[in-house]
RNA sequence: GUCCCAGUAGCUCAGCUGGAUAGAGCAACGCCCUUCUAAGGCGUCGGUCGGGAGUUCGAAUCUCUCCUGGGACGCCA
């Protein structure tokens, strides 16, 4: 619409600029009284060395097109107000039509792009904190294969470095195989806390860690068999955790994955000559870059992070041939990232601009970084857990006869965790609130989710009486003002999971939802649905909730977050 | 010390590719279940947009500077 309206607007007043960017002025004036759509003629002001609100007033006067109905000039502003009955008569019938496809694009056909979420380090639980890039990765997932990529979930498991080596060292010293055997992520973590603690007092026992982790890179066998061991019990308890969350993955290939793939990675850098010894390291010194230099292998000439993450890089691209290659990583690691392309920079690389970075303020507890190594963290699954008990109360005393009442408990317990996480701008840091997570009223999950189910329980219920509401062919002409927003919310669907991808942003989706779902409620709080006489009317309201629930449900399964029809 | 991110209502956050009267939710207080699930709706209260300077017809939004908080800065990932 929009595009249309700026063609007219380019016709009218005669301007030189382009049509796109025409579009790109139109904005959505801020009060529903200025009409639909506004176009500000300050920036031809100069152009026409003319007053803006004359400006407006002349394109009014030429201004036409079948959808608007009548334009009016306040202030150097020209707005715009639709022919509501038209207007809304086309986006309900496309989204009737494309339903869960709505807006969906092409824009990434042929092309696929790799992203790298979750990544939860082995040996240490599921944290609140590995949440974020799960969740968060896993809706840009959704949204990049809405607009037609290829999406390949990486999941680049922690499964090695030298926290196997202190794991290894923890474990032989005050480790039990029975223990680990009954409750496996627990007493793996125990381990490691005790061995910080115990490290501090020690020093010497981190030499005893890089010996291990040395002699695991080796091949020891004894190293190999306990980080087998280890990595399998944590693999499993994951799993479930992925389980519940509804999130899979196309890849599990993690750090051990590249072992094989890094002598390749430091050859080529020997070859440009790019590494160099600095105390008994080696590293690719980044001066030019402005970066400190990026560490390639140890004294002990064991690898480390960077190594195996420049391995990963040149696989994935031979392996996937990505447009973009992401990396949902917190931003406390944006220093490691930017050292990996400037080196891929180095090898004169061209790809090396399409790796990029989404990073995400970390989890806080009491205002402060949560440590897996002093064992400040808050379990995910516990939470999850009392988020689904919570959700289980709130059927049992609201909606006592609805059936499957565990799974829904499960839908909106965990809806609402994952909802929290998406619907702020990930940059920001997160402040570990266990109560405004477990909150199921305001901006949150469940209030979409309860939206939903409402419209859905109103459509089944019409359905029933009358099953001609879904002709699509009814004209909403009964249409006014409380239908007029909710109209155009639905229409900036489509914007906004463009947005949310441009910027990289899931967050717009979840306000997004939330607006829809403040409208629909505002709507049928006071509009009767069901009762309405006029059987007309009746259908183009049926018709409106129809469209509501389709995309309601669609921007909460982007988030990666059910949708019951009831609870 | 250097670099990165952030600072908007008591709290949590929108708004930031400059534009019309700075918006929600939570908390507090007051209304609304004999019409479609009250996980809801309606209303009241609440703001020097961290401070200062600059650019502009116009700044929460752009630039500079200072302050505050968090993070990163070689043998962790």
């Amino acid at each position: 619409m929009k595009s249309r309206i700026a063609e007219q607007i380019k016709i009218a007043a005669g301007v030189d600029f382009s049509q796109i960017e025409i579009e790109s002025w139109i904005e959505k004036p801020k009060f529903s009284t200025m009409g639909d759509f506004a176009f500000p003629c300050f920036r031809l002001a100069k152009e026409f060395k003319k007053a803006p609100n004359l400006i407006a007033a002349e394109i009014a006067q030429t201004f036409k097109l079948k959808e608007v109905e009548r334009t009016e000039a306040v202030g150097g502003y020209l707005n715009f107000y639709l022919d509501l009955p038209l207007y809304s008569a086309k986006v309900l019938k496309e989204v009737i039509d494309k339903r869960a496809g709505y807006g969906q694009k092409d824009l990434g056909k042929g092309k696929s792009i790799s992203i790298d979420l979750s990544s939860p380090n082995i040996a240490k639980p599921f944290s609140m904190g590995h949440l974020r890039s799960t969740v968060i990765g896993n809706a840009l997932a959704n949204v990049t294969e809405k607009l037609g990529y290829k999406v390949i979930r990486i999941n680049h498991i922690g499964d090695w470095g030298t926290q196997f080596g202190k794991l290894i060292t923890a474990y032989q010293k005050w480790g039990s195989e029975e223990q680990v055997k009954t409750s496996p992520i627990a007493e793996l973590h125990k381990l490691y806390v005790y061995f910080h603690e115990q490290a501090e007092l020690n020093p010497s026992l981190d030499d005893e860690a890089r010996v291990w982790f040395k002699r695991l890179e080796d091949g020891d066998e004894e190293a190999v068999r306990l980080w087998e061991w280890f990595r399998k019990v944590s693999l499993e308890a994951f799993s479930a955790v992925y389980e519940k969350l509804n999130i899979s993955f196309d890849s599990f290939n993690g750090e051990a994955f590249y072992n094989d793939k890094m002598n390749d990675v430091i050859a080529m850098l020997e070859d440009e000559g790019l590494i160099e010894e600095s105390e008994g390291a080696r590293v690719v010194r980044l001066d030019d870059e402005g970066l400190p230099p990026c560490l390639i292998q140890k004294r002990d000439g064991a690898t480390l992070y960077a190594t195996r993450d420049l391995a990963a890089a040149f696989y994935r691209k031979r392996e996937y041939s990505f447009e973009k290659s992401l990396y949902v990583v917190g931003n406390e690691q944006s220093l490691h990232f930017k050292q990996l392309k400037a080196i891929l920079k180095k090898l004169n690389i061209l790809w090396a601009e399409d790796l990029v970075h989404i990073s995400f303020g970390m989890m806080l507890k009491d205002g402060k970084k949560m440590s897996t190594r002093k064992g400040k963290i808050v379990l995910l699954e516990k939470v999850l857990e009392q988020s689904t008990a919570l959700a289980a109360e709130a059927i049992e005393e609201k909606n006592p006869n609805l059936k499957e009442k565990q799974q829904v408990a499960e839908a909106v317990g965990i809806g609402a965790i994952m909802f929290h996480d998406l619907k702020v701008f990930r940059q920001n840091d997160v402040h570990f609130e266990l109560k405004d997570m477990l909150r199921f009223e305001g901006e949150t999950g469940p209030y979409v989710q309860y939206a939903h189910a409402r419209a859905c329980s109103i459509l089944r219920k019409a359905a029933v009486k009358d099953s001609s509401f879904s002709n699509s062919k009814v004209a909403p002409a009964s249409f006014g003002e409380e239908e007029r927003a909710i109209v155009m919310k639905i229409s900036a669907f489509e914007e906004v999971i463009e947005e949310a991808f441009a910027e990289w942003d899931p967050s717009k989706i979840a306000k997004y939802a939330i607006d829809l779902a403040q409208l629909f409620n505002q709507y049928y709080a006071h509009t009767h649905i069901l009762n309405e006489l006029d059987e007309e009317v009746k259908a183009q309201r049926l018709l409106l909730l129809e469209s509501i629930t389709i995309v309601l449900k669609e921007s909460l399964r982007l988030l990666g977050i059910q949708a019951p029809e009831e609870m």
